[in-house]
RNA sequence: GUGUCUGUAGCUCAACGGUUAGAGCGCCUGACUGUGGAUCAGGAGGCUGUGGGUUCGACCCCCAUCAGACACCCCA
């Protein structure tokens, strides 16, 4: 391998694809943090038995290989695992209940594909000790106003519950095993169409007459109260299913009273989820914009940390996929547009003026603008501002011998061509005056 | 992990198995004034993803490998 190559599903980010993801990032954080939610970083790398045995058939994408020393050592393939670990390891020093969100890499083994890869960022919240349905609301809550913030306008959370999709197998006469394949089949039911699900039902072994009872139930739809109360009548005398419905019925009655608009989120009796881990609610948002698969997803796991821990630990979260949610805004245009960081640009009109555009500089940046000067002095001006309008800079300022003769600096708006003369101590305001303005419109 | 397709200049793409692999855009230099985008003139840039094979001769055909796209599978 002779010319450099990225390793096959793991890509780099150059700057304007990295400013979109920060920006991406920032927002989530200040989100998380509004609410009250506490940062936790965790090493990328566990040992690989504590990845094993809580994935499933998942597992089999953990990337996996021995140290120096023989350990057999595992990337982190989700950064819920993980936290499962901190909380039994440190259950001393956590008050419970705690809410804490996660930033950064996972990896998994899988044929990269679209909105899919094996290096991939997620942004986690999560709150650890509480099965209050406050808490799922929370994180409903949170997921809205995410993405909110981020500009999406036409989203839909799919709420569900793993008791009635149990229920929904249960009174079909399946048994716990069948339904988890039942499920796969209809989680495809938007891109296979009920026949193809009818057809994928019964190639399973389910009979006609349960998969008919499974395809009705699974395609309600409706306002949520509807679609509960349905399902209240359809699954009545399911114990664990009926308390699975109440307990929807108060996520809702909580993200009503935190103002969750209710064209925002749906109950989707058909809403599988792949991860083994989840115990009770399970959710996860699309939008029309983006077929290939959720933005997010998350729900209940009760179990998981108890894994680890002696007793059992209930926890309720979400996890952004930040690579989606990149190529989403992406094509929709959402975000800022910038291609670099820096807005103003000093150019340095000949080696004699070296001195007075980096002192210009300095006060710029003092005054909280991000400039750049010219870094070779004998180039023209009209290279530096070549420089400037390849970089995408806003506004790039002259500091000649006139202009120091008369005290004073030009400011020249690169995308109009306009130019100005303002007093050399004025400056700074002027130019946060205009970047305001631009920032503004 | 399975199947289909793709890989030629920084980018988008040409080139029948046959001379020295081309074009547009971009990039660099100059015309050019104390000033970018426009125009004109010139210039750099390639072991055709990589490694084998077939052939007198391979960008082109065959095999392998790496990477990418799409559909499965599954998921963020």
């Amino acid at each position: 391998m002779t010319s450099p190559q990225n390793i096959k599903g793991m890509r780099d980010h150059l700057p304007p694809a990295m400013l979109l993801r920060q920006h991406i990032l920032h927002t989530l954080t200040t989100v998380f943090e509004r609410h009250g939610f506490e940062p936790l970083g965790t090493p990328i790398l566990e040992y690989a038995e504590t990845l094993e045995g809580k994935l499933g058939e998942d597992e089999k994408l953990i990337y996996r290989f021995e140290d120096h020393g023989g350990r057999r050592l595992a990337l982190r393939y989700d950064q819920t695992v993980p936290l499962a670990r901190v909380v039994a390891q440190y259950s001393g020093q956590l008050a419970l209940p705690w809410r804490r969100y996660a930033i950064g890499p996972s990896y998994r083994g899988e044929r990269p594909g679209r909105g899919r890869y094996r290096e991939f960022y997620q942004a986690d919240a999560d709150i650890v000790g509480s099965s209050s349905p406050l808490a799922d609301a929370e994180i409903i809550t949170i997921l809205t106003e995410s993405l909110t913030v981020l500009g999406f306008t036409d989203f839909t959370t799919l709420l569900n519950h793993r008791q009635i999709i149990g229920g929904i197998a249960r009174v079909s006469g399946l048994d716990e095993a069948a339904a988890g394949d039942v499920y796969r089949a209809i989680d495809k039911l938007d891109k296979i169409g009920s026949d193809g699900v009818r057809e994928e039902l019964h190639e399973r072994g389910v009979t006609p007459a349960a998969a008919e009872r499974i395809l009705t139930l699974v395609q309600l739809d409706g306002s949520p109260d509807d679609v509960l109360h349905e399902l209240d009548t359809q699954l009545h005398g399911d114990e664990r299913a009926i308390a699975a419905l109440a307990n929807l019925r108060a996520i809702i009655v909580a993200l009503e009273a935190m103002g969750v608009p209710p064209a925002c989120y749906r109950v989707a009796p058909r809403l599988a989820r792949g991860l083994s881990y989840y115990t009770g609610l399970v959710f996860e948002a699309i939008t029309a914009h983006w077929p290939a698969g959720s933005l997010l997803g998350g729900g209940r796991y009760d179990e998981l940390v108890g894994m680890f821990a002696k007793n059992s630990v209930p926890t309720v979260g979400l996890a952004f996929g930040i690579d989606r949610l990149h190529d989403v805004m992406e094509e929709l245009g959402l975000g800022p547009r910038a291609t670099t960081t820096a807005a103003v640009y000093v150019t340095i009109f000949s080696t004699e003026q070296v001195a007075a555009s980096l002192t210009l500089v300095q006060e710029l940046r003092a005054a909280g603008i991000n400039a750049i000067t010219a870094l070779d002095a004998s180039s023209g001006l009209g290279k530096q501002f070549k420089e400037a309008d390849r970089k995408g800079l806003r506004y790039a300022l002259v500091l000649g011998p006139d202009e120091l003769a008369q005290g004073m600096v030009s400011i020249r708006d690169m995308q109009s061509g306009a130019q100005h003369h303002v007093a050399r101590g004025e400056v700074a305001t002027e130019l946060c005056r205009l970047l305001a303005a631009g920032a503004a419109s």
